[in-house]
DNA sequence: CTAGAATTTTTCCAATCGGTCAAAAAAAAT
DNA sequence: ATTTTTTTTGACCGATTGGAAAAATTCTAG
């Protein structure tokens, strides 16, 4: 016998479904208080079940949040990681900008969750910030430095724009009762999702400027 | 007397300076943690005093939190109230952008305070947001939209133009902690304002197609 | 100096928090 | 059917929470 006292490793195959409906629970509630502003309570009563119940899954509080912040921010990097320095740059950009914003309008609850834990200053998440975000971001800052080296793409810092991406993509999940007031009921539908890929198209493509005939 | 319970209401200069005093501790305090995330005993500590003393100045959480709350919006906005629809449009855009970046640099808290309202879901907030705040973009949406009709810029959605501002200007605030683990030590300092600013400059003037010599 | 008001501290409270434990119940294995 | 294992429940614990009450202190005016 280990010396390990943990959670049950998921054995069954209910085991892991009730494992995944507790963190469905906790995704709700922790993506909407934040860490300390949730309660166990609160999430065992999301997932139908009793409080010790649950802390028969999850020995913690802490155990429930930590899988779902690492799970997270690895798909969060997907598309990153997807930029492809032998596509077309532009069309690379583009679609990069689409399926963040793809993944904000899918999966709002997680960027919150992101957000409400970067707003902490991220604590137990500092180590993973300084390796794995900051090695793929230099990576692809390399990559995109590359295109501007080509003269493919109009030279400006990398990284700045790698932050203009994040912040206007997840703008729409972290924000969305700010943007949805704003627009009104009338444009508060999922439109306004093709209307963001839209602006944001026109953005990163070509500014402000009035378009020139020259 | 006026069957109001309140907090005595300012007479003393003294009294003052002891709510501003709270307000500020507060300020710390829920920019980090939430509303529900944090407790009046840090408020107390932080702000040098005991908790009953704190609740002789504000009789509740909620009293605490609130007018920082209403304040914060309200300073929130000036930038964009100050949109004049007489100046020239790009220098106008362009200091706006500049001045809300400016306030995230001096004034992280607050921003970050807004974002945790924000991820609640603004609750008592709802009817600010759908009237000061939309009357003020749809006012200034206006403007911008005129601007495009003359062709001094190029036509887009005026929202989302005002929405990719704030994102980009308050993520450098809310986001700071993975901005600076992004850009590594180096690049951490105060330049890195300056270097955004650079950066939403080009952005939002030529986006990223390569310069044309046409 | 002294009465009165303003401020601060001490003590306390009921509710909620994260979490434990043993017993009950349900499932699975024999 | 019965034993064994897994899951669920109910009762409970110490710590912390938001807040009240009242005594103790400090300040201020006369």
């Amino acid at each position: 016998m280990s010396a390990d006292a943990e959670t049950p490793r998921p054995v069954t195959r209910i085991q892991r479904e009730k494992q995944e409906l507790i963190l469905e629970a906790a995704l709700d509630v922790f993506s909407q208080h934040g860490f300390r502003g949730s309660t166990i309570d609160q999430i065992a009563e999301a997932a139908g079940m009793s409080k010790p119940n649950l802390l028969y899954y999850f020995k913690s509080k802490e155990d429930i949040h930590a899988p779902l912040l690492a799970r997270i921010l690895d798909t969060w990097l997907d598309p990153l990681r997807d930029l492809d320095a032998d596509g077309d740059p532009l069309p690379e950009i583009q679609s990069y900008i689409r399926r963040k914003l793809e993944m904000s309008r899918d999966f709002p609850r997680e960027s919150r969750l992101f957000a409400n834990e970067m707003l902490r200053g991220a604590p137990g998440f500092h180590d993973v910030l300084h390796t794995e975000l900051k090695n793929l971001v230099d990576e692809k800052a390399a990559v995109i430095r590359g295109w501007m080296a080509e003269g493919k793409i109009a030279k400006c810092d990398p990284y700045h724009l790698i932050f203009s991406i994040w912040a206007t993509t997840q703008h729409y999940a972290d924000f969305d009762i700010q943007v949805r007031a704003v627009l009104g009921r009338e444009r508060s539908g999922e439109g306004r999702f093709e209307d963001a890929a839209r602006f944001l198209d026109q953005l990163f493509l070509h500014g402000l400027s009035p378009a020139k005939k020259a």
